[in-house]
DNA sequence: CAAATATAAATGAACATTCATTCATTTACA
DNA sequence: TGTAAATGAATGAATGTTCATTTATATTTG
């Protein structure tokens, strides 16, 4: 059941893997301009400079696209989040690795950040979720039971633990992702403003 | 420039209000169910049992119209946010009559509440929360305001408060929204983790 | 009271676009 | 030269919106 296996055969046209890139960037920028009402196949063949054909060689259909943009979007973000994180780490540390992993890929990759967190509240995000679930829930939880365990951590639910480890961090990121914050104030992500933030969760999370 | 104004005219036709609840009822199932992409003006005609035409007398365009009915549901939320609040409370008290009374509506409302949610974050958000803003906001100021002065609550940035007051609320119950938390892990919203989390929450912020 | 009237509500067929998707054909390369 | 990549015109369904027409009703008139 190996999709990417394949018989090697002679005088095969070798894929053009620029256009995958170029499919990706275009398809990004579109949707954040003109919402998923807004996208459509032509307007992405287009924008590419490419047969709307084309489009249907490298993704069975107009959804395939879009949950496979995702799920690769959400790795790439979450392969970020996890540099230099180990479960094994001091609660404290971990955390304060994550968020500055996470806030800096969002800053340095906004259309990426942007799309991935608009596609997660569409009806595509189902199988987008699944995927990225596969991959990191292990390593999340282990981090969780390590820190209870060590004491680093006081004991609480699962779900009251990551929505105050997590929470704000992301609605700092929403934040950001606006420019403006609750009310229309003008809003820019900052270092200082995380910092002040991750000492108020960590002092609600940690004995 | 009151457009509600109106020249009393003999032998007017009563508009039949009844119209506008079954048109904002079916336009929001259909959104849900189909998303931003499968929602369409004679979609939506068709489940209300009425003519295109008539839509295109209620409301401007396909914007108008979803862009109204997030302010519209959006006001309605907060309106009952705010039930029983008032920004002269003690901190802790009016922090934690916010959390159930947001809670609460969701629980009540889940269809309207994931409606809102879901528009909040597409290309048609701008307006909606430019109006939603313009009626809570002197509120909520006021509120922070006090409770620095009052030294209950520390004092810190808007945004940094913000995040940690409310960001794992909605954390929480977009986790119930989806009936999933983080991972996969079946959730049910209850009390218990609100409370608990609100205890973690109230544990950063108040000295 | 009942018929006529005036008005806006409501209709739905019709419009030009745009949509997702297909496929016979052409192109480029090992 | 054989192969898969790439094309783009074509398809039929669906899109947002319009508008000439019909319907319902509050008021006026007889």
């Amino acid at each position: 059941m190996n999709e990417c296996s394949f018989i090697f055969v002679p005088g095969m046209r070798i894929r053009d893997t620029h256009k995958e890139t170029l499919v990706r960037k275009n398809a990004i920028s579109i949707l954040l301009r003109d919402g998923l009402d807004g996208f459509s196949m032509q307007k992405l063949a287009k924008a590419c400079g490419i047969s709307v054909g084309t489009l249907y060689i490298y993704y069975k259909n107009k959804e395939d696209l879009i949950v496979r943009l995702g799920i690769e979007e959400g790795k790439r973000m979450l392969q970020e989040t996890m540099k230099g994180f180990s479960p094994d780490m001091p609660f404290a540390e971990g955390l304060k690795k994550q968020w500055e992993n996470r806030s800096a890929y969002w800053l340095k990759n906004q259309e990426a950040a942007k799309f991935y967190e608009k596609i997660k509240r569409t009806h595509y995000a189902g199988p987008i979720q699944d995927e990225i679930t596969k991959s990191f829930r292990p390593v999340m939880q282990a981090f969780v039971k390590n820190a209870i365990a060590n004491k680093q951590l006081h004991f609480m639910s699962f779900e009251s633990y990551w929505s105050v480890a997590f929470g704000p961090l992301y609605t700092l990121l929403e934040f950001e992702n606006k420019g403006k914050s609750v009310g229309n104030r003008p809003y820019k992500f900052s270092k200082k403003t995380m910092y002040e933030t991750l000492e108020l969760v960590l002092k609600a999370l940690t004995p």
